[in-house]
DNA sequence: GGTACATGCAAGTTATTACTTGCCTACCAT
DNA sequence: ATGGTAGGCAAGTAATAACTTGCATGTACC
């Protein structure tokens, strides 16, 4: 589960549809598309940026709306919450604490 | 700078590197091939894990000390600490912030 | 119905990453 | 010095991930 949320974003053209999508919500694939070349000088095609929503998408990080033949894409950064957690709360040694959901 | 540590993050064995070293300070590379063996059922070999601890040094999560024929390996969470921020900070399409660091 | 637009799917290719193999250097003890 | 232990380097292989190409589907609008 959070394998493929790592895994996401272990890819700088994924992490720029991120930046994207949190800044606005809801754009089509066509419009990534277009966004992405101008504001993040990406040179994606058309089926690879499709192919790293999927991605996204697995991961739980995008959420999408079809209307008629369009296809939204919004930004859930759900999975982001408490995943750095494991490392960042306060130093732990002792054996108390295992973390109660499965990580990898 | 940060594509090194998400990166890093991308695989399992250096995740669980990572807890190791989190939950026990200082291990040389026997002592985590063994650990990780037994305690996150690993089956990487020295020379694997090695090559995995180079990542990590190189994306300044782990800092490593040599005394004499030891090599000391040790867990540094800064790179962690505003990994992020760019999309969990309050949702913001204003124009204001764009952050002070270079992303991608 | 026909055409244009938005997206989907799948096989194939290239690039990157993880891992192995084999040998090498450094340190310490006897 | 010799042997044993901790670690390093580099070339090669295997596995995975990113991207391309070509065609298919579905929807709106005329």
């Amino acid at each position: 589960m959070a394998d493929d949320v790592f895994k996401a974003l272990a890819d700088p053209t994924r992490r720029a549809i991120l930046d994207e999508l949190r800044e606005r919500d809801g754009q089509t694939l066509f419009e990534l598309c277009g966004r992405l070349a101008m504001r993040h000088g990406s040179s994606a095609s058309r089926q690879a940026i499709s192919q790293h929503l999927a991605v996204l998408e697995a991961a739980g990080l995008v959420r999408t709306r079809r209307e008629g033949r369009y296809k939204f894409h919004d930004f859930d950064p759900a999975p982001l919450e408490h995943l750095l957690d494991r490392w960042l709360g306060d130093d732990g040694d002792d054996g108390s604490a295992v973390a109660p959901d499965g990580r990898d």
